[in-house]
DNA sequence: CCCCTTATGTTCGCTAACGCACAAACGAAA
DNA sequence: TTTCGTTTGTGCGTTAGCGAACATAAGGGG
């Protein structure tokens, strides 16, 4: 029988925008930080739902998605620990109509309401840094609802794959054909044909809710240029930095 | 041969967001504001480029728009005098991918980057709307990208429709199915047999490049949710009030 | 008035993706 | 090992939307 083991507490600045802080913001805000385990599947909140912690990432990845009456949903938006998760805690409109759901288990720690708004009124490299990955997540949402319109499955599916191995920084993803298909918006049954075609190439090794990316570079050969497009925009807008000291 | 009249200048509070301001928040904008006429067509920023106004307009609306590769493209977001043009200003980033280009003629005030820093960073009524404005904003975006996964075409037109004689409080639009079609990510053909199907049923007049509204509500039942969804959330986040004075 | 540009209407085959039905295979739990 | 639920694989017919080619029509400038 196999023990949950005690894992030492991730660094807080193993999330980039905690990192970008300069010390004396850093320490201001430390003690109000909150180690959270994200296991897979957590529903952070909902939408419409009042929402009283900003996450901030330190592993795992979360998707933002919305939900459509029949049902149908779509993916649009991933956050790994390059960003956060709560934004309209600073943004002013305390819900939204997305919903906020684990796709790959991990870690966060959470900053209450109050304690947010106190250090994003001081107008300091966290209002800063907050706006700038606002601005991020918009242009990752706009070029997704492009790539909605434009682009075919495989291209969507290898664009997905590829933001998802990025954030998760290995190569081995815990999802089923299911789940892609419905963070995709279409149906399981394309994820499975579009999953051995790329296996049937060697870019890809699918198991059993489990998909490995073997050949990262020819992937993106087969992407869309959303992916880069929207890569190239994170790293201008959020440089990755030594951590302040 | 007809003249251009000399029209008296519009309110800057004709557009919402100056509206909401208090008098003196707004009084110490005011000399900072300079009226620009947008003619169709006009483009206000393309992708990349260094945004030097933020623009507010008082009539007429500005389409937001990604541009592939390959010269498709699609809107993301429809601007009007409920919002404004050119929040790279102050989220940070200094430009955006999108481009920003005029739809339907009008007239902004526009504010140069300077002056709305200056003002954004008092933390007054100003960083509050536009912030608030930004998610709305970003609600739109979203919406967009579900839409245009899971929505036929004939839903998609009828929802843009409805977003564009909002925002130009007439039921009179003039636009060629070309551009329409350029917008919704579609063919030209596409947008031709759509409009014809509503023109069939007496919800719309198509004339040459102008497209009339007759049945307003039915359009309403005839487009996704999607549309109904954005404006409820913009009337949450932005709630219609009388004017400060 | 005529011409000519621009906008709209219509057709035809084609393909990606859908919806449904069902078969196979993996793996955890008994 | 057997069982059973979940996950993946596959084969239909159907359809929305694409791409290209072409016909018609509306309106402004000469």
């Amino acid at each position: 029988m196999k023990r949950t083991e005690k894992l030492p507490a991730p660094d807080p600045r193993k999330n980039s925008i905690l990192a970008a802080l300069p010390a004396a913001d850093y320490a201001r805000l430390l003690p109000d930080l909150q180690l959270v385990p994200m296991p897979l599947g957590w529903v952070l909140s909902e939408s419409g739902d009042h929402v009283n912690f900003l996450h901030f990432p330190t592993d795992g990845i979360v998707s933002l998605i919305y939900e459509l009456e029949d049902g149908s949903s779509s993916e649009i938006a991933l956050v790994g620990n390059e960003g956060m998760v709560g934004i309209s805690i600073f943004m002013g409109g305390e819900s939204m109509p997305s919903n906020t759901k684990v796709q790959s288990a991990g870690h966060a720690y959470r900053l209450d309401r109050k304690s947010m708004k106190r250090e994003f009124a001081l107008g300091g490299q966290l209002q800063h840094v907050s706006l700038l990955y606002t601005q991020a997540l918009i242009c990752q949402t706009s070029q997704t609802a492009v790539c909605n319109q434009h682009h075919s499955l495989e291209q969507q599916f290898c664009r997905w794959l590829l933001m998802s191995v990025d954030r998760l920084h290995e190569n081995n993803l815990v999802v089923t054909h299911e789940l892609i298909a419905s963070l995709l918006g279409t149906r399981r049954e394309s994820v499975t044909m579009a999953a051995g075609k790329l296996q049937k190439d060697g870019l890809i090794a699918n198991g059993r809710g489990r998909i490995t990316v073997l050949k990262r570079n020819e992937l993106a050969t087969r992407a869309c240029e959303c992916y880069e497009t929207v890569k190239l925009e994170y790293e201008r807008l959020l440089p990755k930095q030594t951590t302040h000291k």
